[in-house]
DNA sequence: AACATGTAAGTAAGTACTTACTTTTAGAGC
DNA sequence: GCTCTAAAAGTAAGTACTTACTTACATGTT
């Protein structure tokens, strides 16, 4: 297998070609998916055309169609290593599929669930989820553009990685109105506030409000999650619960806060 | 009129083409724009084509170039048309552009807002905001569609619509934490609270969560508005201010009321 | 007759995808 | 080391069809 060093593909859309050489068909198959879901995310699935992928990836057309049968299997097998997986066509050949986003809340917040810390778990979960999307704004483009095309992954999308993580949240405030510490309002109406307001928060930037410059609401992620997951607990608090944090330990909230911590340095990684 | 078969190619979407007859220019331009509109929100600019519009409106290819002289030309007409207004450019023809959805809110608040029940202002308005959605569907897939494909006038329906909403919301939101009714948060924060989770949920239940029998938050537009206008105002009230009604006159939300049920009639006509 | 509304049949430039062919490279045998 | 070779990686130049947009001409109403 030749390991070939990765030639930089990243700048405008037509590209001048780089001086690609010859790689093994792992490597090519790889590098033409990400070029591919570059431009796809930019334009969607028809505004971008196999000769435009091609000129971005810095080879002929035909190798596209060497290694993807279709345009459509090409932006099928994209999105579905990027957590729609549908099990069955294996996407970017060999690689296992991205660990699913949805375990690594889990794990995250595990500890902070545990403790009842209510605001630790809100605040991670929506640092982590406004961070994730700062890092793979492509793929936020790209879900938006499987939305409206109502491709049939996008159900998928729906289902294995927004719906679990409505129904985990929703658990999460089940469990502490049975505990007495929110009050009783639809889980699902307290976890659509939560995401709505993260997931808004993301795509406004994303997509309308782009120049950070004239943002209307300027905050950092750590910031923003802060104030989201607050106005969330204050909202759906019981009465005789006042405060923001946990009822049980307001003190001991260390695990959330190390949680979070752990993620920004994760962050920087990237 | 020789009726033609035409070669059977796109098959269901572009629809069998009505009978129509002849019709003025201004009838037909608008016509035109209206299918053409249907047509975009449904695949975006690159996935829709002049022949598809002919075909949808009931005319050949050649008399939408005589309406529009490109079809970037007819997208633009649309946009502009449905209140991303550029005074220029006049959409469909002598028409005098939709009434400014903001102002409609404006007058629909501005009882509840002299009267500060905060309740009655944001269910009104997260209620009026969701019904429109529901109405028109069409314009809000096109939104997307605007925001990824970046259009320029996309920049201009932020300006004009969401971004002055969020100034509205914002300064009644200071104004009521200077009277010492909301708590010190940043008040953008509680409009993108707000708003996201409005906004989030007409985008779920129109892109992702289509199917309303497997609804994940299942729940009318008023019970909706009510719920998400709830979880705010105890979010961001202040301490003494406990009940998530008005501070002031806590039994006098008549006028709020009224402004919602005028709205919801309003719903049922279609 | 005049003029606006309409059309059938183009055109040139794409579009996804193929074909027929050349180049590179791993690795066996010497 | 060296050649030889089979398979894989690559290409140039197509194919059949679609695209936005045009042209030259027809029809209906005043």
């Amino acid at each position: 297998m030749t390991r070939h060093v990765e030639n930089d593909t990243t700048a405008a859309p037509p590209q001048p070609a780089p001086p690609a050489g010859r790689m093994c068909a792992d490597d090519r198959r790889r590098q033409i998916a990400e070029v591919a879901m570059r431009l796809f995310s930019e334009r969607g699935f028809r505004g971008t055309t196999t000769k435009e992928i091609a000129q971005a990836a810095g080879v002929s057309e035909a190798i596209i169609f060497r290694h993807f049968a279709t345009k459509e299997e090409l932006y099928t097998a994209i999105i579905d290593y990027k957590g729609c997986g549908g099990e069955a066509a294996s996407p970017v050949a060999g690689r296992p599929e991205q660990p699913p986003f949805i375990d690594e809340l889990r794990g995250l917040v595990a500890d902070a669930m545990e403790a009842a810390d209510d605001l630790a778990v809100f605040r991670t979960v929506a640092q982590h989820m406004l961070e994730h999307h700062e890092e793979d704004t492509e793929f936020l483009r790209l879900l938006m553009y499987i939305a409206l095309e109502k491709h049939s992954l996008g159900q998928v999308f729906w289902d294995k990685n927004v719906r679990v993580l409505y129904e985990f949240l929703g658990g999460y405030v089940r469990r502490r109105q049975r505990e007495g510490a929110f009050r009783d309002v639809d889980p699902y109406a307290a976890v659509r506030v939560f995401l709505g307001s993260v997931i808004h928060h993301s795509l406004v930037n994303l997509l309308w409000d782009r120049d950070p410059a004239r943002r209307i609401f300027r905050v950092t992620n750590e910031e923003a999650a802060r104030q989201f997951a607050d106005v969330l607990l204050r909202g759906i608090a019981a009465k005789d619960a006042v405060g923001a944090g946990a009822t049980k330990r307001p003190a001991r909230n260390r695990e959330g806060g190390a949680d979070v911590k752990n993620n920004r340095d994760k962050n920087k990684k990237r």
